[in-house]
DNA sequence: TAAATTTTTGACCAAATGGACAATTTTTCT
DNA sequence: AGAAAAATTGTCCATTTGGTCAAAAATTTA
């Protein structure tokens, strides 16, 4: 039967139902771009299908040009971070910003990362090129910084990677932040950041040098 | 034209270009879980598309059955947490049940975080109800440890935020990560955790408290 | 202004998809 | 065994989708 009963089911039903969700799971946990169709394009810029399709061969050339203009975006933050300031205040300014682009641009974001969560399957050349190549430049800046004993030992690239979780999280994931907490966006955003703050002073500040406060004011 | 020239586009082209690109990112960043098929359910779990159907009366039934099998493992890992417990070593290992999870389920944080991604259609009152409620109570077991003076002042909340972000990172982004790191999964989340326990015993420490050590061995 | 070029569109198509349904087969029950 | 119930399938269908194409409209060029 079809019906959403609880527990009658038969020795049969149950291996059955187990299977197909098994299967589901393969299926839907990995399925890409697809569901977004030219025809919703169309209409939300109010060109005809044809005419789209005038400009870009395909629908997956325009979602290509989409993600890497995002990309763009991504990588340029990172390069702000400068090896001649204060160690500290670049990598929170870091994290100031990625917030800020995630509060303001969360549709990009989510775009993005649901690029990602499926395989990156336009996208995965790009990021270990120009991605990776960036962001071993800024490491090696942070392990030089940690080498001068101007910042607590901490591996670089993981501390990108929570960055970009976590302020990623209050974009991608605000469905269920929201769900959770209820604020308002700019309430959220401003917890978020003074969390954060706090959260990479006590990463980065080494034991002795207490001149940065743990306290957001 | 369709070619991906460069620049030498009409006026008209630039316009048009930026139009769809924009419509496309409207389009492309909230569309739901519509890409996988039955028929592709149906040859992964060897059964016909009627058969399914006969067991389950629509595509989104199937879907929304997995998703609550993982939101229910989800909030039993939170259960887990216990007030009788150390306070440090309780929230330690809840991330590292959470990090374990991640690796060892990625196609379920996957497809969970997918749903979400898209705005929750089927989950959004699940996550204000039930884990909401689950997390509430943590939260205040957070806070009364907090007032105990056994952690430091922190959010509970965000605090799980957090963990839920990089914990779900190095599953939900692993084609981002692998891109960057060249390290095989079980280097990857061991690093991980590492990285993560440096920092939530760096989060959740009292200053003068210093019995845990910074470094793990 | 008229020819050349670019842009736009309506009509159309093949493939894919979720689902319906009646008929058949298999299992269970008495 | 035989009836009743459950499970399975082949066939079919309406809709949607990405994309084609030739013709028409608009714009640019000479």
């Amino acid at each position: 039967m079809n019906e959403v009963t609880e527990k009658n089911l038969s020795r049969i039903q149950r291996e059955k139902r187990g299977k197909i969700q098994k299967a589901a799971l393969e299926v839907f946990s990995k399925y890409g771009p697809r569901s977004d169709t030219l025809d919703k394009i169309a209409t939300a810029c109010g060109l005809t299908k044809p005419n789209i399709l005038y400009y870009y061969s395909s629908k997956d050339q325009i979602y290509f040009e989409v993600l890497n203009g995002l990309l763009d975006e991504w990588v340029a933050l990172l390069h702000e971070i400068s090896k001649e300031g204060e160690p500290i205040d670049e990598l929170l300014g870091y994290m100031k910003a990625k917030l800020k682009m995630s509060k303001q641009k969360p549709k990009e974001s989510k775009l993005f990362a649901n690029e990602i969560l499926h395989g990156a399957p336009l996208m995965q050349n790009i990021l270990a090129t120009s991605l990776r190549q960036t962001l071993d430049e800024k490491v090696a800046v942070i392990d030089h910084w940690v080498s001068e004993g101007k910042l607590a030992n901490v591996s670089g690239y993981h501390l990108f990677f929570s960055i970009w979780a976590m302020t990623q999280h209050y974009a991608d994931f605000d469905v269920q932040v929201k769900a959770i907490l209820d604020k308002n966006e700019d309430e959220l955003f401003q917890d978020a950041e003074e969390y954060l703050t706090n959260l990479l002073l006590r990463m980065l500040s080494l034991p002795s040098n207490q001149n940065h406060s743990t306290e957001p004011r």
